[in-house]
RNA sequence: GGUGGAGUCGCCUAGUGGCCGAGGGCGCACGCCUCGAAAGCGUGUGAUGGGGCAACUCAUCCGUGGGUUCAAAUCCCACCUCCACCGCCA
């Protein structure tokens, strides 16, 4: 959620937001207006509040006849102040309905436009050459008794996989390298639940235009969380805080509809209903958040240098921003098969957007309360082995096992096992 | 799932319709005292929103949401959470 007060003050900023998300510019007139409404019903209600306590006093006071004639006048206001307060709360709501529609303020420098209009920023590492025909993760997968598609479809469906032998393995030793790494850093280790209430899902800005990727457990009115950014976000959820930063990293399950990606990556681990990742989340003053935000994808680069990947960090277009992100920067790796980079992780810079919805505040140098900035960042996930697979592969069908994840896996080399 | 009990300021607690515009204690902050500290004494002490340059001021908030009433922490209804016991269970 954006702050009212800044928009009263520079509202010119919201609508050069929207611009560069491709978004409607003109709510910021209707929300001018709506708090305008909003404020003055307020002030009614307030003072008709006020006449009405102190006339309640007078009352309790007053005997026989004079009561009576009181009495009368004080349903009278007791009438106005309800029909006030209905006012101001309806005025309210509404202004907080459309509020919440509207998606985090742009950070200056990201790039405008949608999807495509990234801008690549750094490319680390080169691809592979083969001197062979590279197989594709699923093969190698296969072959090496790693990944089990089709009884992931014969047991939950399409897009479901089981991880088996050395694949399961691979995804600890890969999850465990990732929390060592941040835990080393300082940050807290957390494994948070995956079903969350609604406010935590709708706090984190997941029930708004992405909605439709979120599954739902209309039974119990939980959802099942797509990244551990929901339940490390809802952590502290109403509480004001101090010793900022506070650095979490969560490992957990992560479940996702993916609706509207018929057709897309259907073949293999690339785009799954369920997976498993490691998330650092931070919460930190506001005017350090870009700062934080750097640093996190530093981390993250430190662990896609670890298991030997070459890929490329992208800044992401206004367009392409999640709902609470102000800046999104991504990691993508080399996938040989498909001649072309594919994310591997995802920092965004949230900003104060998530915190004002969850009331996550910490005191300023004034001792006033001021919501926190948020950030998350991805450090490992499922679909890394499909980059460690292809482009590690050997001409053998063989796969090379990155040096930091051999002491995990306990081998070198991951070998074809007979059928 | 059932039955019973409980949820009041950071923590503990008082509070059974108007004197609650929530009292007290602890903690914390500041001051006095002291060579310094402890003890003692004094003062202050939340959140959210509105108005104001500001000191300040007004409203709301007693688990949550409704309701009754001129007036609700207090009465009524529903829900949530916690505790205890019972039942069921990977």
């Amino acid at each position: 959620m954006i702050d009212l007060r800044t928009l009263r003050d520079d509202p010119e900023r919201l609508r050069v937001s929207q611009r560069a998300r491709g978004e409607d510019d003109t709510v910021v007139e209707r929300l001018l207006d709506l708090d305008e409404r909003r404020r003055s019903a307020l002030s009614s209600f307030e003072s008709l509040r006020a006449e009405q306590k102190s006339f309640g006093r007078s009352v309790s006071k007053a005997q026989g006849d004079e009561r009576q004639k009181l009495l009368d006048r004080a349903k009278e206001l007791a009438q106005q102040v309800k029909e006030a307060d209905a006012e101001a709360q309806r005025l309210d709501q509404e202004l907080t309905e459309l509020l919440r529609t509207v998606p985090n303020i742009v950070e200056e420098g990201a790039p405008a436009g949608g999807e495509e209009d990234y801008v690549v920023l750094e490319t680390v590492g080169t691809p592979p050459t083969f001197a062979f025909e590279p197989k594709d993760h699923l093969e190698l997968g296969e072959a090496l008794g790693a990944i089990d598609m089709e009884r992931g479809a014969k047991v939950a469906g399409a897009r479901f996989f089981y991880l088996t032998g050395v694949g399961a393995q691979l995804q600890l030793a890969l999850l465990n390298l990732a929390m060592e790494q941040a835990i080393g850093y300082g940050f807290t280790a957390m494994v948070p639940p995956v079903l969350v209430k609604p406010e935590a899902m709708e706090g984190t800005g997941f029930l708004g235009a992405h909605a439709a990727e979120v599954y739902q457990l209309p039974q119990e009115d939980l959802y099942l969380v797509g990244t551990s950014e929901v339940p490390l976000a809802g952590y502290h959820m109403n509480e004001i805080i101090s010793d900022l930063p506070r650095r979490y990293v969560a490992w957990s399950s992560c479940f996702r509809r993916e609706a509207g990606s018929y057709g897309k990556d259907t073949r293999g681990i690339i785009r799954v209903h369920q997976f498993d990742k490691v998330e650092m989340f931070s919460y930190c003053d506001p005017a350090d958040a870009h700062e934080e935000h750097l640093r996190l994808l530093e981390w993250e680069k430190e662990m896609l240098a670890k298991v030997e990947l070459p890929y490329r960090v992208i800044d992401t277009a206004g367009g392409d921003l999640g709902t609470s992100a102000a800046r999104k920067y991504d990691c993508e790796a080399w996938v040989p098969t498909q001649k072309r980079y594919r994310e591997l992780t995802s920092t965004s810079n949230c900003t104060d957007f998530q915190a004002r919805r969850l009331s996550v505040r910490h005191r300023d140098g004034n001792g006033r309360t001021r919501p926190v900035a948020t950030l998350n960042g991805t450090l490992a996930t499922t679909r890394w082995i499909v980059a460690i697979l292809e482009n590690h592969q050997q001409a053998d069908g063989s796969v090379l096992v990155p040096k930091a994840l051999q002491r995990f896996l306990g081998r070198e080399v991951l070998e074809p096992v007979a059928k």
